[in-house]
RNA sequence: GCCGACGUGGCUCAAUUGGCAGAGCAGCUGAUUUGUAAUCAGCAGGUUAUCGGUUCGAGUCCGAUCGUCGGCUCCA
């Protein structure tokens, strides 16, 4: 038989071979470094026997896939060292995941100290160093086996595997586990791993089923990797918009006021108020018109739209259904209010499409172990908006929306950070939608045609539809991560109908239209604790709370200073003067601390020749320049909503 | 909502088996008048998240509540 590698090269061989054996008849080297094999393109085990002719790459911890099984077979060491030191846990499922590996036990919860414990003894199970051997049973055998070793979990995981599956074990010494693989040749392979955390996670991920305990951990082959990802992790806190926004002042939370509820402080507002402004303007500029409705109404109006049906438990509801006459609640979405103002006349065809858009502060009753910092909070304010049209306008109408929405990340500098997501109906889960399968199929069509003809690249996400359409969600990943939604556009075609809305069309007949619900940059609070995390507190100049700081040498060029201070602001410009009778390389730290991105120093050289000595985040020293030349170069980097390369050696 | 950890001046952290709540930074006051990342001195700041219990005595032990964090589930 013939074996084709990786490198072209041919190896012919007598008898069947197993991939480990053509990676040690490769190298001594290869074999010790080799995590999984790959045969015609498919991921295999190690243990394959090949006895045909085939194309064969040995893969090491350098790929995706041979990454995986390193982490994998390092969460099979953390079981065995788990049930050996707690006999009576039982084993749930230990995958590998992006940032390393899990194993969920059905056991006592773990303390630091237990992982501390449960690592030393993963050291002994790798120091052992025991081969890693592959077996099969069949169904009800394999069954009867997990019966015996008394795990439950595997039983059903087993009884749920399809008919004709393969039921292949792994052990390891003592340790066996039900695994599909693949995995490495022995436990000695696993060089530097570390136990992160331990959390709860419920069995099979449904809150019905049991909480079990999870111990997450990750893998490297190399210690020095392995301390990078942990300086990493620590690194990565330093950008947490939970902890920087609070330093940088600009939220905060207070208890007695609620969970979920953040203050913006002034800084916090500064930022927001002209995300908002810019935003309000834009959108005029795209046909907008803006409308400013009730942050709560009876109940009534949610029974029309289907909210009190599908999203009652979401809402502050106010008084007592029971003993009151009319219930109130807070509005989770400005839906059925600009519906209404869109009600408020006739509308002709001639009239469409209607986009009406709100800066809307909304309220969702979020189960209280959901918020968390600026991005999952109770009330928020949204750049909402609501198009109304002919089912004739509605694809380029749904473009344009995409269009605003990637306008909107591309001025922030994020439209590299987003996956886009085409977010769409569970048909399993019937209960969950309004509206019949057909006008789902056809309304997810043609959002796929859509970003199809636009080369966005997406996913198809099952059951993440909203319950009256499907959508487009775009989602950024914060500082740990997780991923979030920034950005969502809805089409729905079904709303209209529970409203009574109509137009009337060119022979007089009423018609009715096409619904799409989008935000442009999403929800304010939630897009500023992005921007804090992409950008560690260091904005971009137009978004700075304050932009310049005028660091006199002493006091007596305060006037100066003063009339240096004075020009900037008639141009718009935030800035303040440092006066205390500090040394300039003082202010010069302090202001870095603060993140200004401008710091100009005058003394008398500046207050005789009219000038500014400019300092800034983005190059260090610029330079002596006139005012004027300053001003006009930072007000068109304000304008242009000029994201600035920082060039210089950060030391903070 | 579920599992777990945690809560001491604005921030970062101390306080031995339960035994006088302390430091640095920030703040304020004064001195200093400073040329590109930390001048000196003094002062003030706390019902140890809240409520209750055990105890001669609680930051420390116990219970409840609130909040924060890490996950799960859910979601903009």
């Amino acid at each position: 038989m013939k074996i084709t590698l990786k490198d072209g090269s041919v190896k012919e061989y007598a008898q069947p071979m197993s991939v480990y054996e053509i990676a040690k008849d490769i190298s001594e080297g290869l074999a010790r470094a080799a995590c999984v094999g790959e045969v015609d393109g498919k991921t295999v085990d190690l243990r394959t026997v090949i006895a045909q002719d085939a194309a064969v790459n040995i893969l090491t911890f350098d790929s995706e896939a041979g990454k995986a099984a390193y982490r994998h077979t390092t969460s099979h060491v953390l079981a065995e060292a788990v049930k050996r030191l707690y006999p009576e846990a039982k084993l749930a499922i230990g995958p590998s995941i992006d940032t390393g590996f899990y194993y969920d036990f059905d056991c006592q919860s773990f303390t630091r100290e237990d992982l501390d414990r449960i690592e030393a003894e993963m050291k002994k199970v790798i120091k052992e160093n025991a081969e890693i051997t592959r077996f099969e049973l069949p169904r009800e055998e394999a069954i009867r086996y997990m019966e015996e070793k008394g795990e439950p979990y595997k039983v059903e995981l087993i009884r749920d595997l399809p008919e004709d599956a393969v039921i292949s074990f792994y052990s390891q010494g003592a340790f066996t586990d039900l695994c599909a693989g693949p995995h490495l040749m022995k436990t000695g392979m696993i060089k530097a791993f570390k136990l992160i955390s331990s959390s709860g996670a419920y069995w099979r991920g449904s809150e019905k089923n049991k909480m079990l305990t999870r111990i997450y951990g990750t893998a490297y082959t190399k210690k020095e990797d392995l301390n990078a990802y942990l300086a990493h992790l620590e690194d990565i806190k330093k950008r947490d918009h939970n902890k920087l926004g609070r330093e940088m002042e600009l939220f905060t939370t207070v208890d007695v006021i609620g969970q979920g509820l953040p203050l913006l402080m002034p800084k916090g507002v500064q930022i927001i108020q002209r995300l908002q402004r810019w935003i309000e303007d834009e959108e005029e500029k795209r046909g907008y018109m803006r409308t400013k409705t009730p942050l709560m109404a009876k109940s009534d109006l949610y029974k029309m739209s289907g909210h009190w049906d599908h999203y009652k438990e979401g809402m502050f509801v106010l008084g007592d259904e029971e003993k009151d006459k009319e219930v109130y609640a807070l509005r989770p979405m400005t839906c059925p209010f600009q519906y209404f103002v869109y009600k408020a006349s006739q509308k002709s065809y001639r009239d469409l499409p209607c986009r009406y858009g709100e800066t809307s502060t909304l309220f969702r009753n979020e189960d209280s172990g959901e918020m968390h910092g600026l991005t999952r909070v109770r009330q928020f304010t949204i750049s909402e908006g609501h198009l109304i049209v002919r089912p004739d306008q509605m694809v380029q109408e749904f473009k344009d929306c995409l269009a605003l929405a990637k306008y909107c990340l591309t001025t922030l500098g994020v439209e590299e950070d987003v996956t886009y997501h085409l977010s769409k109906w569970d048909p399993e889960n019937r209960e969950k939608y309004i509206g019949e399968p057909e006008v789902w199929e056809q309304t997810e069509q043609s959002i796929r045609d859509i970003l199809n003809e636009l080369q966005i690249e997406f996913t198809e996400d099952v059951g993440e539809a909203a319950f009256y359409g499907p959508k487009v969600d775009i989602n950024a990943r914060n500082v740990y991560g997780k991923e979030d939604t920034m950005i969502t556009i809805q089409w729905d075609a079904l709303l209209a109908e529970q409203f009574d809305m109509y137009y009337i069309d060119e022979n007089g007949e009423k018609k009715r239209p096409y619904i799409i619900h989008r935000t442009s940059m999403g929800c304010y609070e939630r897009t500023l604790a992005w921007l804090i995390e992409k950008y560690a507190g260091k904005f971009p100049t137009w978004l700075c709370p304050e932009q310049v700081r005028v660091l006199p040498i002493s006091d007596k060029y305060h006037d100066y200073a003063a009339e240096v201070e004075a020009k900037l602001k008639e141009n718009g410009i935030y800035c303040s003067v440092d006066t205390r009778s500090e040394k300039l390389g003082f202010k010069i730290r302090e202001s870095r601390l603060d993140r200004i991105p401008y710091m100009l120093v005058v003394g008398q050289k500046e207050a005789e020749e009219g000038v500014v000595s400019v300092r800034s985040r983005f190059a260090g020293d610029e330079g002596t320049k006139p005012v004027e030349e300053f001003i006009d170069q930072i007000c068109k980097e304000i304008r242009t909503k000029e994201i600035r390369k920082i060039e210089v050696e950060e030391n903070q």
